[in-house]
DNA sequence: TATATTTAAGACAAACTTGTCCCAAAATAA
DNA sequence: TTATTTTGGGACAAGTTTGTCTTAAATATA
């Protein structure tokens, strides 16, 4: 089951990992996370530029530059990144692709994908990265295979 | 958010509107589940296809051949068909992609996600084709754009 | 038998996602 | 200024999913 695309994965990956460093004061480079988190360069050069766009990140050029978060890691939450890489409409999805699917016209599955998309979109719309990336450290967990 | 190939979503749409049929004696053609889906002939029948070597449908070749169901309406459950389209490791998806992410490496997380999947599959695994025709004939729900 | 109908099966094409490569722009440091 | 580092951005390639087309095989009917 794929519910996220590469991009956001990479995307989510990426961000946990810096909120994940100890040394908040830097920023850190796309390549060192790359390496890390063996990541294409590239690709993720693009997904973060997407969020850099968004105002989500900010960036800087030259040596020691880098990325580094807009706002504090208490006030990003998954579903802002989420809905950046996937597009706004993400909660919005039919399971069985049905357009306008809606309390007016619902498609035979329609009553129970409601629950569980909107039971989604809360705990992504609750989770900040200070959250996991706390979660993270105290019981070192991995962020690549 | 799409959690379902097209495939599945095909696929289940056509068994939908077999179980949805009033005549359930005959064998429904693909040709006018296509058509009456909208959904290409020659992709519809691919998927059938494997339904049918995997033992859920039954075919029939020439004038009023076509497709039936292998079982009882009843005792065919979307996850069944989602299992054979998806692949038989469809709820064991980790959210952020990491290998051999579970109770002993959980990736970040883990911890809402396994319950997430597993509500997900329970439904799917205690919702039967017969139920949902009973739902899509009792409300006149459509199973097509 | 001959013809029409319908699924089976594979080759192929189009579209979308993912990944690679190259060079430009910005910043640092010597 | 020059060289180095790092992000920005576009073109392009590879991979996957989705969709199309053609032919074969099975069945029914006349």
């Amino acid at each position: 089951m794929k519910v996220l695309s590469k991009a956001s994965v990479y995307g989510l990956r990426a961000l946990l990992y810096i909120v994940s460093k100890k040394d908040k004061s830097e920023y850190v480079s796309i390549r060192e996370m790359s390496e890390e988190l063996s990541i294409s360069f590239h690709f993720l050069t693009k997904i973060l530029q997407s969020l850099t766009q968004r105002g989500l990140l900010e960036s800087y050029r030259g040596p020691n530059g880098g990325i580094a978060l807009k706002l504090p890691a208490e006030e990003i939450f998954l579903i802002d990144v989420v809905k950046i890489l996937e597009g706004e409409n993400f909660f919005d999805s039919c399971l069985l692709g049905l357009p306008g699917c809606g309390e007016f016209e619902p498609c035979p599955v329609h009553d129970f994908w409601k629950v569980t998309k909107a039971a989604l979109q809360d705990e992504f719309a609750t989770t900040s990265l200070a959250e996991l990336g706390t979660k993270i450290s105290e019981n070192r967990l991995r962020l690549s295979g």
